[in-house]
DNA sequence: GCTCTGACGATTT
DNA sequence: GAAATCGCCAGAG
């Protein structure tokens, strides 16, 4: 099972279309935990469905990819095949969607 | 119940 | 502009 977080930051998750993005702190406010967005990154990175949860969306504010369990590299390659442009490992602006 | 850690963020050096 | 520092909340030991 999971806490309560990680199924608030998952239920967000799923709610990212194809092709977009969210910035770990936008995610953090989109839970209500505005201010808790390192409860949340922990959060995510505690999930192991990658199937069921595209957690790969989930990129930092400062438009770098972040982080990764199978690796920086391949969630970039994971993204920019989704449809996400992605320059130099950074995460376009139109890539980003509004929770 | 206290302490450490973490797929981060913003600020300062 | 990149690297280091402090701060934030939640979960695990």
């Amino acid at each position: 099972m999971a806490t309560e977080l990680q199924e608030r930051v998952w239920k967000k998750l799923k709610q990212i279309p194809q092709g977009k993005v969210v910035s770990y702190a936008e995610l953090a406010r989109a839970v209500g935990n505005a201010q808790a967005v390192r409860a949340v990154a922990s959060a995510v990175g505690k999930n192991t469905k990658l199937i069921t949860i595209p957690c790969h969306r989930v990129v930092r504010s400062d438009r770098s990819v972040g982080k990764y369990a199978k690796g920086e590299k391949k969630k970039i390659a994971l993204l920019k095949k989704e449809g996400v442009r992605i320059t130099d490992g950074k995460v376009d602006r139109e890539s980003f969607v509004n929770l």
